[in-house]
DNA sequence: AATCGTTCCTGATAGC
DNA sequence: TGCTATCAGGAACGAT
C-alpha cells in the first residue's frame, strides 16, 4: 500500500538510478493497466523515449519524458515499481540475483519497460488497480488540479491547514485520506496520525479545537518524514524499487495491531470499519469526544 | 455542492 | 484435501 512516504521513497531511488535512461521496449501482460489508450499506441510514444526527470505528486510518480510529455504511474494498493534484470523463461519473470530473486512479486510483473542499459523497470500489481498513462504537461495539471495540498511542503502551514478545515465536515480519518483535502495519506499513516493525535478516528471535524487541529498538523509532517527517513512502509507488501522492505515498522504503534497492548496504555487495540477502511485506534487513548 | 456508497480485481485466508 | 465464500483496499464514479 505505498503512501507519501513509500511514493517519495521509490522516486528518490529511481531518479538516482535510471534519469537519463531510455526506453527501448515494453512488455504486458494485462493491456488494462494502460489507460486512456490502448498499448500499442502507447508504446509507440513511450519507445525510443529519455527519462529527463522523476517526480511525484501525492502518491503519483511523474516520468518527466521531455517536450511537455509525462509518463504518470499510480501504484495504488498493490502496485509495485521495481527496478531489476529479469529473464521470461516459461512465461515468468526470473530475478538472477538481489532481493529480488525470491520475491513472490515476480509472480504479478503485468508491465516491464525494458531500459536502454539492459535493465528493467516493472510494474508488479497483484490485483491490477494500478495506473499508467501518457500524459501532456496541460492534461496532468488539470488531473492534479483535483488535489489537495503536499503535506511536506514549505507552503504548507499550519495556519493554511485549521482554514482547510474550517470549511470541511465529517468523520476525521475519511477527510485525511481524502486526496482532494490534503494529498499522501492513506490508511496505514491515517491511524498513525490520528493516534499520535490522540484522536478518535470517526470523531467529526466539527468537534475538533485548534489544539486538536495543531496536534493533526505536527503528527501529519512528523510521521511523514521519519517514515521517509525509514525507507517506508514494511508491515504491508510494500517494497523499494530493489525489493528491500522499509523500516517504518519500527515506529507504527496502532495500524494492523488489533487485540494488541496500546504502546501508551496497555488497552487493547480495536479495529473498525470506517467506509470500507480497517481503522485502528486506543479506545482509551482517543475516546470520542 | 459536498458527502456517501459502489465498483474495479484477485490473492490470501477461513470455514466446512 | 480441496472446494467455496469472504475480505482487503485507492480512488473514480454515480447516487443522494
Amino acid at each position: 500500500m505505498p503512501e507519501l512516504p513509500e511514493v517519495e521513497t521509490i522516486v528518490r531511488d529511481l531518479r538516482k538510478e535510471i534519469v537519463g535512461r531510455i526506453f527501448v521496449d515494453i512488455w504486458t501482460d494485462t493491456e488494462s493497466l494502460i489507460k486512456k489508450e490502448d498499448f500499442e499506441s502507447f508504446k509507440k510514444k513511450i519507445i525510443g523515449r529519455k527519462i529527463i526527470d522523476i517526480g511525484r505528486r501525492g502518491k503519483n510518480i511523474i516520468i518527466d519524458l521531455g517536450s511537455d510529455d509525462i509518463l504518470l504511474i499510480h501504484q495504488k494498493i498493490t502496485g509495485h515499481l521495481l527496478l531489476g534484470n529479469w529473464e521470461l523463461k516459461d512465461n515468468k519473470w526470473i530475478a538472477p540475483e538481489g532481493p529480488l530473486s525470491t520475491d513472490p512479486m515476480n509472480r504479478f510483473l503485468h508491465v516491464v519497460f525494458y531500459l536502454d542499459d539492459k535493465r528493467q523497470l516493472a510494474l508488479s500489481d497483484a490485483r491490477k488497480f494500478a495506473k499508467i498513462m501518457f500524459l501532456k504537461k496541460d492534461e496532468l495539471e488539470e488531473e492534479f488540479d483535483k488535489l489537495g495540498p503536499e503535506p511536506l511542503e514549505d507552503d504548507f502551514t499550519f495556519e493554511k491547514f485549521r482554514k482547510m478545515f474550517l470549511k470541511k465536515k465529517g468523520k476525521i480519518k475519511q477527510v485525511l485520506m481524502d486526496q482532494s483535502f490534503i494529498v499522501g495519506i492513506g490508511n496505514i499513516y491515517a491511524s498513525e496520525i490520528l493516534f499520535r493525535s490522540k484522536i478518535h478516528p470517526e470523531e467529526k471535524i466539527e468537534n475538533l479545537k485548534d489544539e486538536d487541529f495543531k496536534n493533526i498538523y505536527n503528527a501529519i509532517r512528523d510521521i511523514l518524514n521519519e517514515s521517509i527517513k525509514l525507507r517506508g512502509d514494511s508491515f504491508s507488501d510494500f517494497r523499494t524499487i530493489y525489493g528491500e522492505k522499509g523500516g517504518f515498522h519500527k515506529i507504527i504503534k496502532v495500524y494492523q495491531r488489533k487485540g494488541m497492548g496500546c504502546v501508551n496504555c496497555g488497552e487493547k487495540i480495536e479495529r473498525i470499519n470506517l467506509g470500507g477502511r480497517g481503522s485502528f485506534f486506543c479506545p482509551k487513548c482517543q475516546k470520542k469526544r
